[in-house]
DNA sequence: TATCATTTGTTCGTATGTATC
DNA sequence: CGATACATACGAACAAATGAT
């Protein structure tokens, strides 16, 4: 089969590839300045914004970073400096996260009305009335920034009373509180990632054009009964999850 | 305290901004087409690429999209249609993976040297030599594409001959043959998210700026000695995670 | 200290190509 | 075919940050 006609790539995607190549090469070593725009634009014979155009891809894959007034200069990308450990532990009947994150600010409770994706995973009708935590939580260390959210059902909060009173307890003591009430608590956490949305640059202090790791951890009951779920966004630069994959016994047939 | 001098967002920021925000608010719904850039031009009294330049922003943001020769319209988010589940199955002395992913070509073997990261992640010496295994993997009913290498060592294939003479052997069968070699297995997994780089973009079949989620599963030995890495990447576009979180109990020092 | 050359950032204008209807 | 829309590319000017003179 002869290969398909295509129409050919832009200048600027052109230059921007053979740039991505030079840098994956080490052509062009971590730390190294690119050549100025005035040396790309004479040694590849275009104009100065398609020059432009190609470093701004270069920037978007955070290949390089840009300086005003300096240059660009290659970037050295490394593992992101904190994890975050997504596990919890158990000491006697209390259920513990290991992540290690202090709050910058007294939580907010919000009433609302579960979006449409929330009220898929808590399998609640859509609209369902419920309370919601949100938290700014930093790393100490690094000073990284989290944002953390609770949702609780109101038929949840009206089985207990001290969670329908301080619907901003902590999620350790949300646990402690549903196992007091008898419930066997099950875990299951999805994680995506996506650009970030301005108040997410604000509040996660993250990059235009930067990803967002988003990780929803539902709480059920052992009957499978979605009673909560956590929701905590990071910048994807600076931090990743970690978590501890354990075989389950296969009855070969779960589907959950 | 009177607020910080700043110098203003240029004009494109402060309109996609404005933008932005009208989108969050309903007043453009999911689905509706933007006003075209001659209309924006007058109605913002700034020239072409300044609105071009704004426009740009949000489709980096992911919240319009532009066809060529239609205009923009705003995306309707929605969950990605594929979750991939990272958990495993035990059956007898069986462990497989809960992921249901066929090969699109033959696995492609390499005999490498560990990364920096790599040897980090597999406590190796840094350039110590590995077989690679790369596949390419797709979900048939979404037709979702994802990367799938596994890192063997070679100190682990020396002492496994079946790993040695067949590195591309399925991971699951990996896991039987290092069970067999009496070895009791654990799994741990970090998960972490970057812009779409040149090769991926083909690879992956994801767009120019667009988020890729990455897991690195980790098998160690019972005495936390890894063994092999497998790293997963694909587009967080279309695809997010799925973990069980099982307590464990606490020591209350572990630092694993 | 002040000035200047270099470099990137912002904004405009303009022309042409091409997909859609 | 023509009108509309977005895509690509060029040129030009000025602003602002940086570093060296």
């Amino acid at each position: 089969m002869p290969g398909e006609i295509t129409r050919p790539d832009p200048m600027y995607v052109q230059l921007a590839g053979r740039l991505a190549d030079a840098i994956a090469s080490g052509e062009y070593a971590p730390g190294a300045q690119l050549p100025s725009e005035t040396q790309l634009m004479e040694r590849y014979g275009v104009s100065r914004p398609t020059v432009r155009q190609a470093v701004a891809e270069l920037r978007n894959m955070r290949l390089v970073e840009s300086h005003h007034g300096k240059g660009s200069f290659v970037t050295q990308r490394s593992t992101p400096g904190l994890t975050l450990p997504r596990t919890v532990r158990r000491t006697g009947k209390r259920y513990t996260p290991d992540s290690d994150l202090t709050e910058i600010e007294a939580p907010a409770i919000i009433r609302t009305h579960l979006t449409a994706e929330d009220a898929a995973t808590l399998e609640r009708e859509e609209e369902a009335a419920a309370f919601a935590v949100d938290r700014l939580l930093t790393d100490p260390a690094t000073g990284t920034r989290a944002a953390h959210r609770t949702v609780i059902p109101f038929d949840v909060a009206d089985e207990n009373t001290l969670l329908a009173l301080n619907p901003d307890t902590d999620p350790a003591d949300i646990y402690a509180l549903l196992t007091e009430a008898g419930h066997a608590l099950t875990w299951s956490e999805t994680v995506s990632a996506h650009i970030a949305l301005p108040d997410e640059r604000s509040s996660l202090q993250a990059e235009a054009g930067a990803p967002v790791l988003v990780t929803r951890r539902v709480t059920s009951t052992a009957e499978s009964r979605p009673l909560i779920l956590e929701e905590t966004r990071t910048s994807a630069a600076h931090v990743q999850f970690r978590f501890r994959v354990i075989p389950e016994k296969a009855p070969a047939k779960g589907r959950n």
